[in-house]
DNA sequence: GTATGTTTCAAACGAGTGTTCGAGTCGTGG
DNA sequence: CCACGACTCGAACACTCGTTTGAAACATAC
């Protein structure tokens, strides 16, 4: 009577990825893109449920509730794109233990950036919608996903700083948290396709092709996190 | 019977600034505390007269309909510092064209970084609220407010774009905006506190003090803009 | 004083929300 | 064939939402 299938209550396995059925799928489907486009609040299960084409209860009885449906779409996006994420991670650290290559701040960025590239262009998996659900995510407050994502992904950031503490020897520990900070930031705010110039109108930039987006905002990226440490803070 | 004091209906001049009732001004500032906290969507009118201490149709009444006050909650903010940004430009300009200094990317971003820092300092002109709010407008879609934004302030963007690309003559147009788009997204998104190492609970970094956002922001930002033009897409 | 225009207030309206319930349908295993 | 679990469906529940209304309170001017 009550499936439930989420593994995030279920196992310990942080990892895992729960198989859901094909009205379970749809329901996933309607509701990843009215979340990006409209925002969690103003989306309704019922124009979730209308868009999927199945019954308005199925979404509490496949799903606990909105929230739990809301933490579902994005833990089923975000789940492949850390499990990649560490996997580049492993592969690097492996490279530089065996002197193939140097630890750089650019090949600690493109272990993160690459996944999302690939996600991005990968409609199966959910294309750009990964990286605008997790743009909202950062925006808008959702206690309970925050939770979740601390206790199932906390280890992911701690590891990527650690690297790029070792990648930026000259720099303290806070600056090296600064930096992984903003360069996040950019990279997810420049995937979602979060542009100021969008907002009036100027924008000539075509700024939704995930290999543009790349090469623009790989070297800027990088250009800040290799910039020498912060000296005065005004001019 | 219809104050609507707004001026964004009323008058062609861009840059007026409307005085508001006393009840106006108390909605107006629960209001901006709400929608930050919580989104537009997500805070009722009940909530925010509740704390404003104000009648519940007192909103209908002062500014049309929830949507308008959303949008004069943001103008408020905004427009003072769309102001000092083109007043800081102005003085820029003129210092360049009387060789006084150099046309650096650095000082461009500073053009519209200290003005965002003086505001984030004064609590009388909202404080931080304002770079929270902006960025939450990046992030949903007020289609309305955007109309009203690309009308009034569309100038803005293209003078910082125009005075960006002469200091960094290096670049092609598309280079320029591409790189405007992003260190624009970095200052909101880093005063806003939009920190990515937050939702995983690992984050040690105390990103509310504005002084220390810029310390830290500005050598990354302009670093990023300064670097050597885009060669290859991939490594 | 009355008249006039502005601002507040309590109450209600209709629409839309997430969620629940119980009957009904379907498909498989005994 | 029948029973049992998984699943679907329509209807309803109890709220909350933004907005409107009409009367009261207030201020100001004549």
């Amino acid at each position: 009577m009550d499936p439930i299938p989420s593994s995030v209550s279920a196992g310990e396995g942080a990892h895992s990825e729960p198989k859901y059925s094909e009205t379970a799928t749809r329901i996933l489907d309607a509701a990843e893109g009215l979340f990006v486009e409209l925002g969690m609040e103003a989306t309704s299960l019922r124009l979730i449920t209308q868009q999927a084409g199945v019954n308005l209860a199925a979404v509490n009885y496949h799903f606990r509730s909105k929230d739990a449906l809301f933490e579902a779409v994005f833990l089923r996006r975000f789940g492949p794109w850390a499990t990649e994420c560490l996997r580049e991670l492993d592969a690097l650290e492996r490279r530089v233990a065996a002197d193939e290559e140097p630890l750089t701040a650019e090949a600690v960025v493109k272990s993160y950036v690459r996944p999302a590239l690939a996600l991005s262009k990968d409609p199966a998996r959910g294309g750009v919608m990964f990286v605008r659900l997790f743009s909202r995510v950062l925006v808008e407050n959702h206690r309970q996903l925050r939770e979740t994502m601390s206790r199932q992904y906390g280890d992911l950031v701690t590891r990527f700083t650690r690297a790029l503490g070792r990648a930026l020897p000259g720099l303290t520990e806070q600056e090296v948290e600064w930096r992984m900070h903003l360069g996040f930031s950019v990279m997810f705010h420049a995937f979602a396709g979060n542009d100021i110039l969008k907002v009036f109108g100027r924008s000539a930039v075509s700024a939704r092709d995930p290999d543009m987006i790349v090469k623009h905002m790989v070297p800027f990226v990088v250009a800040g996190l290799t910039s020498p440490p912060a000296g005065r803070s005004d001019r």
